[in-house]
DNA sequence: GCAACATATACCGATGATCGGACTATCAGG
DNA sequence: CCTGATAGTCCGATCATCGGTATATGTTGC
């Protein structure tokens, strides 16, 4: 369970499989909506992530379909994966908390 | 302000100094603190940061002083710098926040 | 006397996630 | 016809970060 840092599209990712399993451009969509547009993910970023995932043991391909001539692969999300996630938010929300107690105190101090 | 991303270091470096005018050596630890160990600046990451945030307008230096026959180079967060960061503790939050109840609907759904 | 450690900054090559784009393919809508 | 949505693949470029080295001084401990 070594994970050094998630980053930005990495995190948005799994949480984008969190709920259910889900294919990569249902992904791609996801995150959009879940960074309310903040992030867009490349399709390159995307698919070599997913590799990266599934090789680290977070995600695993659930299901291959074929919809109107076209591959859906559906990525899950594993108990690893999960636990990862999960610790990335808690990182990212210690992060934030301490950022904002700085900002405080600098305001505090009527800094420019 | 055409910030991309904050990657983790860099956030906290910043964060670092919102209080209050700080040096390298000083930063180092700071981050230390703040995110409670579990990021560890590397020295060249610290000051290529320091430089690229200070080309960016998000840092300056604010006064160099020797102390003990060392040099010690204080950086001041600008407004520009406090603005970015504050964005950055947002989408921080945001993130946190959509995953979190991403991964409750995977429990709520007995996802494995 | 000397090793080890804290303080403080600087430089450099390697790594690897992400970017930015191109490519293939099908189907729907104007 | 052409654009846009859907769906996946591949590839070179960028650049923040890593990991380490170098330089210097002061302090602590054996």
């Amino acid at each position: 369970m070594l994970r050094d840092v998630l980053r930005e599209p990495t995190f948005l990712i799994l949480a984008a499989v969190a709920p259910a399993p889900l294919h990569g451009y249902g992904i791609l969509q996801s995150v959009d909506e879940l960074s309310e547009g903040r992030v867009r993910l490349r399709a390159g970023t995307l698919y070599a992530a997913l590799d990266r995932l599934v090789g680290e043991g977070a995600l695993r391909v659930d299901r291959e379909e074929v919809v109107e001539g076209r591959l859906r692969r559906y990525y899950r999300i594993t108990a690893a994966g999960r636990e990862v996630l999960r610790c990335g938010v808690d990182h990212l929300e210690a992060n934030a908390s301490a950022a904002r107690n700085q900002l405080a105190r600098g305001a505090e101090a009527g800094l420019a």
